[in-house]
DNA sequence: CACCTGCTTTGACGCAGATCAAAGAGTCTC
DNA sequence: GAGACTCTTTGATCTGCGTCAAAGCAGGTG
């Protein structure tokens, strides 16, 4: 199913679904020419690591389809993923060779690869990549900063209502639309791997999904579909200030 | 003492102490002058608010002298403190006119100001500026994906050791030393502060702060002088691994 | 079909850290 | 130098979430 969208994705920029979003939306036509001479596809598969902690990096990316995170590993096994990346986002930093994070696949992945060599070449010579980086840094910053109040000060329920949330608007911007009160959509990560972003156990996440379900706020279909009948009412349970954080 | 400071400071950004760390590191003579006409310098005393979040930001600006901290409330008061600034550290950000956090002053400090509008207008006709801040930016990303760990599965006496180990380190870095077996420094942060930090409790800061002390990896000194007789002792309580986490 | 294997749910119990409470220690003011 | 204030330490108790254990529920495979 990935690869027919592969298919369809070809060598042009001008269609692709990421176009204005991602490293590239503010580049001239003569710019996204050069960034086409040096990018090509990858896919993965649901579960693969795409890269390792430690690993040489010799290449940048952008995610086009799919879902992945970044994990940090202890040694002693404890696990936390740092940052979940969706269509559009941005992988890899110019500057520096070996990856500090892994990159994990949750569902199938594409990404749009571009050598790093060459890449930092491009950046020197564009303003327009170097700009939109910066932008793109800055607001993953915020978001980091964001998940650090949840991991330090939200309880489990709100921790869970906090990452339904964002997920349903991140979906929802996806597909360009509008804020809408009832919403559904695919949860792209497993039990274990939301506890892991959410500094919890699986068991944890597990238990508050089930009470969230109970009390009406959220309804499943199969494990993974969900549906949320009134999505300020789950914004009210994730305790975010104002609006949850909408893009402004 | 900080005023004294801001005297030998002065106009001349070619005798700053930050000049090689901040945002005007790759900043070439004529650069620099251009800086120097948008600049002011403003002093803080310990415990005011420099920045209150939502209000808006008419400069950016640098840390020349002294900690301040990033801190997030929400609406029932629980806080938590998403970033430490210390000197050369960047605040503000362009294109973007209100304030995300709380900038609390947790020592005296100066900054080192630019009106927004002008430095905008500088950044977008010089790109060191630019380059320097998205290096910059990189790294507070990476350290707040750090602290990500931290928060989300360091238990409390990790944290404490994480916590002192990046402080010693910072204050070393300052004042260029080569890593050393023992170090001294001053906590720059009220238990409070520090348990805002660290996503506990203030009573749970100060039991392991003890706890610590009890143990020899730690000496006081009043509350705030941390003498640190073997590093490799408290970065190993840190549970980070390789090096916790040395510039590289 | 029976039997995996991976993911999820639910239950029983324990503990790290939160909460509540009080007292010590340093500094400032009058 | 007595009182007030802020910051810190220490103790007693409580609780949310982790840990351990077992069973449910797909989907895949021979």
């Amino acid at each position: 199913m990935l690869l027919d969208e592969a298919l369809h994705i070809g060598p042009n920029c001008g269609s692709c679904p990421i176009r204005h979003r991602a490293v590239c939306a503010r580049c001239e036509s003569d710019e996204l020419a050069a960034l086409e001479e040096i990018k090509f596809y990858r896919s993965f598969q649901a579960g693969q690591t795409l890269i390792w902690s430690g690993d040489r990096m010799d290449f940048v990316a952008s995610v086009v389809t799919g879902v992945a995170t970044l994990t940090q590993v202890m040694e002693d096994g404890r696990t936390q993923t740092v940052g979940l990346l969706f269509p559009s986002d941005f992988v890899g930093r110019p500057g520096r060779d070996t990856a500090p994070y892994n990159v994990i696949a949750t569902t199938d992945v594409m990404m749009c690869c571009f050598r790093k060599k060459p890449f930092e070449e491009l950046m020197a010579r564009t303003p327009h990549i170097g700009q939109r980086l910066l932008e793109m840094t800055l607001d993953e910053l915020d978001a980091a900063r964001e998940w650090m109040l949840l991991l330090g000060r939200k309880t489990a329920r709100e921790k869970i209502a906090s990452l339904l949330a964002i997920i349903a608007r991140r979906d929802a911007s996806l597909q360009g639309q509008v804020r809408q009160r009832q919403v559904t959509f695919e949860l792209p990560l497993t039990r274990e791997a939301m506890a892991d972003y959410l500094g919890l156990t699986l068991e944890t996440v597990s238990r508050q999904i089930s009470a969230l379900k109970r009390e009406g706020i959220i309804e499943l279909t199969g494990k993974r579909t969900v549906h949320v009948p009134d999505i300020d009412r789950l914004i009210e349970e994730a305790a975010d200030d104002a609006d949850g954080g909408m893009p402004g």
